[in-house]
DNA sequence: TCATTTATTTTGAGTAGTCAAAATAAATCC
DNA sequence: GGATTTATTTTGACTACTCAAAATAAATGA
């Protein structure tokens, strides 16, 4: 069984690979995973020869087949107990990450298997991240974000792509929760400023940075 | 913060400690731990040195207040989960014992408090072992067992001690679980056997052995 | 192209936990 | 009361991380 380290390591290249180059710089990971550069070096060498990820010397890890298996299921169980924690233990959303950060490494397959049953097989978790199937599928569907989509036009916003506290405390109290509909009023590229409506409110002004954390669909 | 190697340790002194001397032999707990002696005279030692044990060398280990206050939160987490796993997700009640294992250095005193919620603050788990109380009361009852208790009065099973996924499967298989009602209906000493007797189905021996690891008291 | 900046790797050392096996102390047994 | 058994402790060594700081390689820039 790989510990709770080697999997920390293999969720967060797979994070990391989300979109992205599929080659990870060491140095991305090592932010990620709040350890300095050097000890990132000397792990990634060991999941190499433990044939997790591959590691280009100076230039990046990506995750082999195997890694990517375990990485795959140790977010399957992050995302699903966060829907538990949120759907069945009425938990704030903001507070249900830093949990599921220790869970996902102590539930066994079988206790998940059962989680998911009761959540009704869930797709996404609470903040619209999707949820690995059993088999290890992944939906990685490209969505537009508050800062790229068009204007004036209703969207539904589908997930919030900031695992921060702060930042999902912010949203909850300004209704910006997948599901919510709303448009993008103006956007100011100069200013660095998106404004918001949503119907049967004022408008809600929020930062480029933080508009590109919401990823919206068009709505109906 | 404990880490889940004193978590265990700390745990172990504690449910050795029940009912028998609070002074507790190093070598009980390597067995119960299952690591080798030395190990556990190093990590004792380590314990004493933080606060949470007191160390008589060449005699045992005991908790201190604060230490009790930990194992008694780990056990609370343990039972509480264990409840979860039968009674929510439906599990078998002999292989929920090493998921707690894991689960009970996991999770959080928030998320320990809404399971309590959820389950409407259970006083025993599926096995009848109590679960000590948010304050860390914990209810140390003594019960007769099947091996010294009465013979031919009606009787109720209270509780199983023993965690064993085997020892468990006997007893379910054979109707042993906590609330049933049943009887003595012989004991032979000399043999080591006990027979039992359930309304509505044939005598069941059992040995003097197993017989004391089930707990009883008078019915009705 | 040569110097500088930036990313990565190496080296040496530390912490938490473990084991095997030798040393010691205590208990038990003639 | 000395010899033996049994429990505990000590010693030295190993694994799985981690960091600080020096060394190196690659990229950038004048």
């Amino acid at each position: 069984m790989a510990t709770s380290t080697v999997e920390n390591y293999l969720k967060h290249v797979l994070l990391l690979s989300e979109g992205a180059e599929d080659l990870i710089p060491m140095g991305a990971l090592a932010e990620a995973l709040a350890v300095v550069p050097g000890t990132v070096t000397t792990m990634v060498k060991a999941l190499a020869d433990a044939g997790l990820v591959e590691h280009r010397p100076r230039h990046g890890v990506r995750l082999t087949a195997g890694g990517r298996r375990v990485a795959l299921s140790v977010l399957r169980k992050h995302r699903l107990v966060e829907t538990f924690l949120v759907n069945v233990l009425k938990m704030d959303w903001a507070a249900v990450h830093a949990e599921a950060e220790q869970l996902e490494h102590a539930i066994s397959d079988e206790v998940l298997d059962r989680l998911d049953a009761l959540l009704g097989h869930p797709t996404t978790d609470p903040h619209g991240d999707p949820i690995p199937s059993r088999q290890g599928k992944l939906n990685s569907q490209i969505y537009p974000t508050l800062a790229t989509c068009v204007l004036d036009k209703p969207l539904r916003i589908v997930r919030v792509t900031d695992q921060s506290a702060e930042f999902l405390q912010f949203a909850e109290q300004n209704g910006l929760q997948p599901g919510t509909g709303l448009r993008v009023a103006d956007r100011n590229l100069v200013a660095g400023l998106v404004t918001l409506k949503r119907a049967g409110t004022r408008p809600l002004v929020v930062s480029l940075a933080a508009a590109g954390r919401i990823l919206v669909e068009p709505a109906r």
